[in-house]
DNA sequence: CTGTTAGCGCGTTCAA
DNA sequence: TTGAACGCGCTAACAG
């Protein structure tokens, strides 16, 4: 029998048998894991060496029972982890946590609302302090106030209509906006757009501001140029192949997001591999950043913006809300700012 | 005073405020929330009523607190989820777990030994039903049985010394041996290998499947070759650049990771945007896999493995372990396989 | 400084 | 079919 093939049964010993082998009371032994105040040093010292010997940890699921008791515990709920910019957005949000000695409870809706609205609501069954959320779209009825109560909800990313809360966003539309303006700028006037279904919130601001940029051009977008249902590398790509076999491609593309440019430079790498392409492959502007972005064989500008400081903003919005000042003020709404980094030429 | 502005002191709702609420005593909530058996469905549809007026949730750790009752959680420990190939294995240990169930509770131990002491600690107080674990080196004292109890333990892409504990590896020697063969077999003989801190398992195990291959060519790793000290990828580019430096730099590297891969390629690709950059720049093979791999200006065979497939094959274990059989079986060790992806000529 | 009492929210057990 | 009592692990409040 090997190290971890016991029982699961025997459940982790109590504050009762750390007293037992103390030969103290329970209280005791609870002052003395909660900073030994009040306790002679050498007692102190016995139930220490109880607590050793017993391999006892403090149960924090009945800690927190008593009621004003905070959980410690931060529900986060994210449409896709695989998505790099998640994982760092996610690694924002625990530095912040673990600062603030809170834990995170992690869940992944993969852009589905009905599980969203599982995991939302087995987070307040969890006694979860906040919420952080970047939300799927779609019904919000799990979100109203009734009944989140008093859980204080931070949305990231995107907003949701007809809920009032407090919100951490990309500066969407200016990003958007500026980085066509580099397209249209070099000369472009046949510009395609790959993004997401149109009913994600990022979808529309960041449509908003290429439509905007292309206006100043005295240009609207050409219909058959607009690709705006995918939501993952592989759509992407045949999308970019779709756009690539029209009789008259397009000379850029902008990419709303992350897996919609590298879908469309997945589909041009391939055509540049081919003996017998001849076009010069569009020039690229993207929609978040990634990595070796630079060393793409057609010019790549990115509209950059920061994951990580995306998901710390979040957990400090959040923590203002649950610690000090700010409890019970409006709520608020940021932008985080974006960057255009213009290729070389 | 907006949505999510009230006083956060006026707690969830509990049993009695919904039994006070549909006139019945608490029990009759209890049953009726947990499957209705034995409750009248007239007094269900008053006791749910009730449910949604008050926005009531059961409270998960008060009924964690009964002995027996599993808690649901799954405590998830890794070393740096900014790296997309372990945001990739926290959705896969996560895709697993929605399937038993359980919810996630996530830390990050940024590869430090005490952040990690620290949340296994606190994952064990917080009653989570299993662990999963990147371990980050260093002392194992946090991992012993006796700190561990009855909770299983499964650790994932490195193993711990003197930790007896189910695991799941990824073919580290055999995957780097095959990509380093492609060197050599490609005609290289001057072979940098850009790696982990040598103290870092899979970083062993790496050098060793290098050193094998170099050996059945007759050579031995070059120690001015070597650089073995890099977490991230700036210092990755900047061991690169003392290796490109070199009077007789290395035609070919060997990057032990994702992130000492990437960091070469930026280094090589800042060469080639420079004018007077004239040596043929050196080809690679990249233990991990990266987005675009195949778009490089320069020749890169990729070792690829699927950290979603090695996320969900710890938590499948894992729920091996807490269901049904195995539980008591010896511990276990998987070999997830690489697959060596050649670069196109 | 230390121990006893009581109750947090829930569900098993037993009684009605 | 429904309800009352009890206790899970912990700790504030109150003795001593």
């Amino acid at each position: 029998m090997t190290a971890h093939s016991r029982q699961r049964q025997s459940r982790q010993p109590t504050v009762k048998e750390v007293a037992k082998l103390a030969g103290v009371s329970p209280m005791t032994v609870s002052r003395t894991v909660s900073g030994g105040k009040n306790v002679r040093p050498e007692v102190q010292q016995r139930v220490l060496e109880a607590v050793r010997a017993l391999g006892y940890h403090r149960n924090e699921n009945a800690r927190s029972l008593r009621p004003g008791q905070p959980s410690g515990l931060v529900g986060v709920a994210i449409t896709n982890l695989g998505n790099p910019y998640y994982g760092d957005f996610a690694l924002g949000v625990e530095e912040i946590a673990a600062q603030y000695g809170r834990r995170i409870l992690l869940g992944n809706t993969a852009e589905d609302p009905q599980r969203e609205r599982q995991l939302i609501a087995d987070f307040i069954g969890r006694q979860v302090e906040g919420l952080i959320l970047v939300p799927s779209g779609g019904d919000a009825g799990h979100l109203q106030p009734e009944v989140l109560r008093d859980t204080p909800l931070v949305l990231a990313s995107r907003i949701v209509a007809g809920i009032d809360a407090d919100a951490v966003l990309l500066d969407d539309v200016g990003g958007a906006y500026r980085g066509t303006r580099v397209l249209l700028e070099g000369g472009h006037r046949r510009i395609a757009y790959l993004g997401n279904v149109t009913s994600v919130f990022t979808g529309q601001r960041r449509f908003k501001g290429f439509s905007r940029a292309l206006a100043e051009f005295g240009l609207t977008p050409d219909p058959k140029l607009v690709k705006r249902r995918q939501q993952d590398v592989e759509t992407a790509r045949v999308a970019m192949k779709a756009l690539l076999d029209l009789a008259d491609p397009p000379t850029a593309v902008f990419g709303a997001n992350n897996r919609n440019t590298i879908g469309a430079l997945k589909e041009i790498g391939a055509r540049l591999q081919t003996a017998g392409y001849d076009g010069a492959p569009p020039a690229i502007v993207s929609f978040d950043n990634f990595e070796l972005a630079e060393m793409m064989p057609v010019p790549v500008t990115v509209i950059d913006h920061d994951g990580r400081e995306l998901g710390r903003e979040a957990a400090r919005m959040l923590f203002e809300r649950l610690t000090g000042s700010g409890v019970a003020g409006p709520t608020r709404r940021i932008e985080i700012p974006t960057h255009v980094l213009v290729a070389r030429a």
